[in-house]
DNA sequence: GGTTTATGAGTAAACGTTTCCGCATATTAC
DNA sequence: GTAATATGCGGAAACGTTTACTCATAAACC
């Protein structure tokens, strides 16, 4: 913060009041259309610009939103996914005036659950990204403060935006039917994450609404690895009754499932159909190119910094939870299933 | 920014002044044991923290930097080498009480080629992230801020750290001569960059060194594209005394080269060698796996905080220009050159 | 013409810190 | 015992805004 002049030394060349000066800034007041010509002359001849930390101390905010992740800023940074969210949401917040202090939590909260950062008022509020434990966002559900879940965990009564991977989950589902599927499996993580939850149910739900089996063996969760999560297909696939599509949670997935399938001599999508979720690069990329879900990520973003405003000028407005439409896009790794065999 | 508890309610509480309290706080002045214990018992069962707007105001300073992209955050944040020097750079900050506010240039500077961010004094200094015009970098050069031009052009005189490119060049020739190699070319984009010219006069200071052939030839540059970039490779491979050697200017260029080259029936490492700079997680993923450059991105980021900070707090020490040591990562896309065919 | 109302502009308080002084009291020096 | 010094603490100013309030003057009304 170098030396910069004040509103004094305008109010001072102007030949009027600060009082004046800052009504002609803000516009507001009554002030006389040359008095307010010849300010605004001086304002920029001198080049002034507002001091950030008066305007703060007086109106109690900053314009400074808190994007905090989840354990550390270097874990998230490099997933394209946030990425992109990211930048619809910063270029939403510069739009309104707004920006984005970055923090980890472990390393925000060292002393309290609760950032330093938001505690000594550095911010109006604070963004959640992603995955956060649920003890922590308890946590901050007890704050006053603008609170926002982004890609995170919606069953709070907070703020929150998420892809609605409950709808992806039955247009999945109504994709491969249409293709003539009948038994289709779901493969999923098994650790608590509310948006694979939301993809399981739409996918259960789109089973139930077309009247295709639904049953405890319709998803198959494994915890540990890719490989163990395909030993368990590989094991439906071998049995009576294989599936002959297969609804991976996300892409990656998808991608493991699909090169294992192939080195086990089963064609995608002859002879099984595999469909993902995310849109990576990698599913256009790939042999064949992956049948998906495609988020739009920085609308993602911007949805959620039009919440979080909203929130910060209207502290009392009912809790918006909000499910962002996702598209399917339609490639080559779905196709009819095979004959019986 | 929610109510919360002043100074004064401390002091009140406290039966002292509130110069008292703030002395307590900041380890300054002179406080008797017993006052100063009362003190901080009162502040941590208030649970009171400083307020930052006032605090700011009267020490004329946010610790916080900006941290700037070019041309907006978007393009950026998915860069997964910027986005683990980040990680550095905040870690470092974090520790050193500082905090990072995010802003694309486009974005943040739609009124004045200098960020409003900075204008205001909402941040203490900025941190220019990649590559930038000159002639941006020109007008921040003016600035009495702290600054710091962080994976940029370092032609400046202004802190700065890069990574040791020009080592590099020399290394990888070094390398390249140790395995056997004589004609050994460079390819590389031509568009101005600080960092890939960084590498050209490494390389070209080690041909010398080795006294091995150096000329105009030595480094094919190209514009458009890598194919092009390829299309002026394959004239020379196939023109008289073919490079044997081939050092690629970044990994990303390594991948296609060797593609290219195996599609045109050219085996690496046993034809031609070929090497990359950056170590991306490709190149160990690749067939070949790429002999390649790495740089410690983390510590890239936490030198440059270690320079900014350093300079928040002597605005009149030397400027600091730093070149970060890299390692050589031998893989398996060099071999000796062929017999003389 | 006198009273009300609209208009333009200024005064001063408040936001929450940090820090320069000054003032007691206690300690030391001679 | 007096003078000098050290110690502990408080008063008050300053940082740069915004805004509620006051106060003239000018315009409008009857």
């Amino acid at each position: 913060m170098p030396e910069r002049l004040s509103i004094f030394e305008v109010a001072k060349q102007a030949n009027c009041s600060i009082a004046t000066v800052s009504n002609v800034l803000n516009n507001k007041g009554r002030v006389s259309a040359q008095k307010r010509k010849d300010i605004l002359k001086i304002v920029t001849a001198v080049g002034y610009r507002v001091n950030s930390a008066g305007r703060n101390l007086r109106m109690k905010r900053t314009e400074i939103f808190g994007l905090l992740f989840y354990p550390s800023c270097a874990e998230i940074f490099g997933n394209p996914f946030y990425a992109e969210v990211m930048g619809g949401l910063e270029r939403r917040l510069t739009q309104a005036g707004y920006h984005l202090l970055l923090a980890g939590y472990e390393a925000a909260t060292a002393n309290s659950p609760i950032p330093d950062f938001l505690r000594t008022g550095k911010v109006d509020g604070i963004i959640l990204m992603g995955r956060f434990p649920t003890e922590i966002i308890r946590n901050f559900s007890k704050l006053k403060t603008p609170l926002l879940l982004l890609d995170s965990n919606a069953e709070w009564p907070l703020d929150s935006v998420v892809s609605d991977g409950f709808s992806a989950g039955v247009q999945l589902v109504r994709h491969l039917a249409e293709k003539g599927h009948k038994r289709i499996v779901m493969l999923a993580y098994v650790w608590e994450d509310y948006n694979i939850d939301l993809r399981i149910q739409g996918f259960r739900a789109g089973l139930r609404e077309l009247g295709l089996e639904e049953n405890e063996g319709s998803v198959i969760r494994h915890a540990i690895s890719h490989l163990d999560l395909y030993k368990a297909l590989k094991e439906r696939l071998d049995g009576p009754n294989p599936p002959t599509a297969v609804v991976a949670v996300n892409d990656t997935l998808a991608v493991t499932m699909i090169r294992c399938m192939q080195e086990d001599g089963l064609r995608v999508p002859e002879d099984v159909s595999v469909t993902g979720y995310d849109d990576e690069k990698i599913a256009q990329d790939m042999t064949p190119p992956l049948t998906t879900v495609r988020v739009n990520k920085p609308e993602l973003g911007r949805a959620g910094a039009e919440l979080i405003l909203e929130r910060a000028s209207m502290p009392k407005s009912p809790v918006a939870k909000m499910r962002l439409p996702v598209d399917l896009i339609e490639r080559q790794s779905v196709a009819a299933p095979p004959a019986d065999r």
